[in-house]
DNA sequence: GAGTTTGAAACT
DNA sequence: CAGTTTCAAACTC
């Protein structure tokens, strides 16, 4: 199984992270694998400056099931070594550091998903907790309905200092969704449970939620809550899977918990470990505390589950990782949840080393008995742009390593030699995992030998990015060729110098944080090989895990907007596209398919391209940040960061940067005679006529398509007098229901050359013209038709 | 498609 | 910081 180190969530610079939804630097990373599928129905917009519950969220999400709560769902999936339908190992491990007490459950009952829980508790002064979820026998029912109510508790030990009990409660939604386990009050949010709360003090609030979202027999969540003195910290955890079309899946975490004594660091790490790899957070004060999670689904539950953790420094952050894991062959993926503005650049994710400055020292361990598949981690964003982070499994070609330094501060990535030919990262047996790794398109990779050593943003400055939820039908784990991997290249002492060839930018936006831009053809090779991280200041090698990344929204349009939207070509002739006339330039894309002449936005003019964009932060440090970005407090509204300059448009053209981006002008515009304002009269009207518009081009595109089924469809029905007939003219085609259907496209014209109103002349130009396209359609099958049978 | 208008970006 | 120029997109014909 793979694992995201937990430090991955703090990689991003403040300035590409510069939303509510990022986590702080001592808060705890998210490792969520998620199944782009889960990923698509994200429907809720991501604002600009992401609005992100306070939760951390673990999860396997299904497909179909939405996530209300959290703004992306994490699936997070693994193998069993004995994958089996019907049986299931859910296995929550909470291992403070050395020993684990078992612990069984009050209550047997337990939901579908969770049939059994068979816990085992380290001794509190070990400050592990195991709670084990003993696979079900193969006969055993799954009854989901087992839990009844809100609230229903499962007491299962106490830890830690203040002697508190676990408490293990199965919420009302539980047995619908699927399992939850909320530690404390059982009558939290709906969507939102805290499943376990380990020691800690019982005046502490819950600070850690866990959702889970499942079918009754598919779904199982678990979430976990650990609280420690005065540091109480939360980790929800969701886990949906795919009710059909899953594959089998066993999901299996272990997470790692830095304890912190000292109360140095109020935050506590949750790291979750899939397929037995453990990640461990920890002071160096303290012994860490590892909690492992282990979910064994149904083999007929598919294998992705979405993982969340939010650091709970922050209520407003969110961090959410996805991973996921169907099967140990399959390819595991996990989509982060755009959070900011990224602008569809990609960044690799590196394994932060843990300092003893940063008050939890995150280690990586093993803990597993199934072999875990090596991935990259590649985080996937950019300033001003989506973000989102993609983990490729590191299973094949090793062209990109993830080097650890021990006692480096920093994260190095190391891109070797990727040769076209190296086939893509090998996909899972799960069609939904392997579909999303797929590229959207062919990637072409570069053959020229990529020789990178980047280093990664320190541990206090690197922020959680939300994931968000792939909202297009096609999961990509490399989107548009538009996008980039955004390294983090603060220059240090220790880091080896960068080798000729190597193509480091620094991000646009990217600021002091000094990240490198990676082109396209870099996100191939990413994607294509492997990153080795190397064992943090433990000597622990990382987990690892997929994931998949997610379209993100690009200048406050939510994901599905972007992701709808396909960039426009420039057509940019005296800036080389260098310049942030050039959009391209500007939203940090590459130029192609684009209509520019002379330009120097692509590979092939990277020094001059690294110059251009040092100008512009130069003239600007945010010049590549998004433009629209949320207001001020209390306005909800997307607002221009800068606001408008309107002389003449009245800011009711698209010349206007915020009637473009479809939103108001606002206080800080300097627009003269703008109407673009919420009661503007002339506003409404252009809206209202743009709505009448989009309204009438839906339907006549969804008339014509009907009717041209139609049609097709009665042709089709033709076929067997074509066959018996032989030689037919193409008028023995035009039987009653082809006529029909075609007086029906007649008609259809004369409708909308009604709506439009068109003049008479007009509306029988295009009626003649459709009459004409059936008559066309009509002759070309019986050509074919007559070839067909001949 | 050519020409004009517009406003952001770049420049001074 | 303000004024001017440059630029490319939006718009009009």
């Amino acid at each position: 199984m793979d694992v995201v180190p937990p430090e991955l969530n703090s990689l991003l610079p403040d300035e590409i992270m510069d939303t509510e939804a990022i986590v702080t630097d001592d808060d705890l990373p998210a490792v969520c694998p998620a199944p782009p599928n889960a990923l698509e129905r994200q429907d809720t917009p991501v604002p600009m400056e992401t609005e992100v519950p306070e939760i951390v969220t673990l999860c396997t999400a299904a497909p179909s099931i939405p996530v209300q709560r959290t703004q992306a769902m994490t699936t997070l999936t693994s193998t069993d070594s004995t994958p089996s339908s019907g049986s299931m190992g859910t296995q929550l491990l909470l291992t403070p550091s050395s020993s684990a007490m078992t612990l069984q459950p009050s209550s047997p009952q337990v939901t579908g998903s969770l049939q059994r829980l068979s816990t085992s508790l380290a001794l509190p002064a070990n400050h592990q907790l195991i709670l084990n979820k003993v696979a079900a026998s193969p006969g055993s029912e799954l009854k989901p309905q087992l839990l009844k109510q809100d609230g229903q508790k499962l007491v299962v030990t106490t830890l830690g200092k203040g002697g508190q009990p676990i408490v293990l409660a199965m919420p009302h939604s539980a047995a619908k969704a699927g399992t939850l386990l909320s530690a404390g009050d059982g009558k939290g949010q709906p969507q939102q449970f805290k499943v376990v709360t380990i020691g800690g003090r019982t005046d502490l609030k819950p600070m850690v939620g866990v959702q889970a979202l499942s079918t009754a027999s598919q779904l199982m969540g678990t979430s976990q809550t650990v609280q420690q003195g005065q540091h109480p910290k939360t980790l929800q955890i969701t886990k949906k899977v795919p009710v059909s079309t899953a594959a089998p899946m066993i999901t299996k975490f272990i997470i790692t918990k830095a304890l912190n004594s000292k109360g140095l660091n109020s935050q506590t790490s949750l790291s979750p470990v899939m397929t037995g790899r453990v990640l461990t957070q920890s002071t160096p004060l303290t012994p860490p505390r590892t909690i492992s999670v282990m979910d064994a689904l149904s083999s007929t539950q598919s294998g992705s589950s979405k993982m969340a953790i939010s650091p709970l420094k922050s209520p407003s952050k969110l961090t959410v990782v996805s991973v996921a894991s169907p099967s140990p062959a399959s390819p595991q993926k996990s989509v982060a949840v755009p959070l900011s503005m990224a602008l569809g650049q990609q960044i690799l994710h590196m394994q932060q080393q843990s300092t003893p400055a940063s008050p939890a020292k995150a280690g990586l361990s093993h803990s597993t008995t199934q072999t875990v598949k090596p991935v990259q981690t590649v985080t996937v964003g950019g300033v001003g742009g989506p973000q989102f982070k993609t983990i490729v499994p590191l299973a094949t070609s090793p062209n990109v390593q993830h080097i650890q330094v021990p006692g480096s501060r920093f994260h190095y990535v190391r891109l070797v030699t990727a040769s076209s030919g190296s086939p893509p990262a090998p996909t899972g047996s799960s069609p939904s995992v392997a579909a999303s790794l797929q590229p959207a398109k062919p990637m072409v990779v570069n053959s020229a030998t990529v020789r990178m050593s980047v280093p990664i943003v320190s541990a206090q400055t690197m922020k959680q990015v939300v994931p968000k939820p792939l909202t297009s039908a096609a999961p990509q784990v490399v989107t548009s060729q538009q996008q980039r991997l955004i390294m983090p290249a603060t220059p240090l002492p220790q880091l080896q110098p960068l080798p000729p060839g190597t193509l480091l930018a620094p991000a646009p936006g990217s600021g002091n944080m000094g990240y490198a831009v990676l082109s396209a053809p870099y996100v191939t090779q990413l994607q294509q090989s492997t990153i080795v991280t190397l064992a943090s200041s433990s000597g622990f090698s990382s987990p690892t895990c997929v994931q998949t990344q997610a379209r993100l929204p690009l200048n406050g349009l939510s994901a599905s907007e972007s992701t709808s939207r396909q960039r426009k070509p420039c057509n940019c002739t005296k800036s080389q596209c260098l310049k942030l006339y050039c959009d391209c330039f500007a939203n940090g894309e590459f130029c192609s398919n684009c209509n520019c002449t002379n330009c120097f936005n692509n590979l092939e003019h990277e020094s001059e391209r690294l110059k251009a964009i040092k100008a512009c932060l130069d003239r600007n440090p945010e010049a590549f940040k998004p433009k629209i970005g949320k207001g001020k407090e209390g306005e909800s509204d997307r607002r221009h960061s800068k606001g408008c300059n309107c002389k003449r448009s009245g800011c009711l053209k698209n010349y206007c940067e915020c009637y473009e981006a479809k939103i108001m002008c606002s206080s800080i515009c300097k627009c003269v005679g703008c109407k673009n304002f919420e009661e503007s009269p002339e506003r409404k009207t252009l809206m209202h006529l743009a709505d009448a518009a989009e309204v009438r081009v839906q339907q006549q595109t969804a008339a014509k398509t009907k009717l041209s089924s139609q049609i097709s469809d009665l042709l089709t029905r033709t076929t067997p007098a074509i066959s018996s007939g032989g030689g037919k003219q193409p008028y023995t085609f035009v039987t009653k229901e082809v006529a029909e259907a075609t007086v029906e496209c007649l008609m259809e014209q004369a409708e909308q050359a009604e709506l439009s109103n068109q003049s008479q002349a007009m509306a029988e130009r295009v009626i003649l013209e459709e009459f004409g396209r059936c008559l066309k359609r009509i002759i070309n099958y019986a050509g074919k038709a007559k070839t067909d049978c001949c």
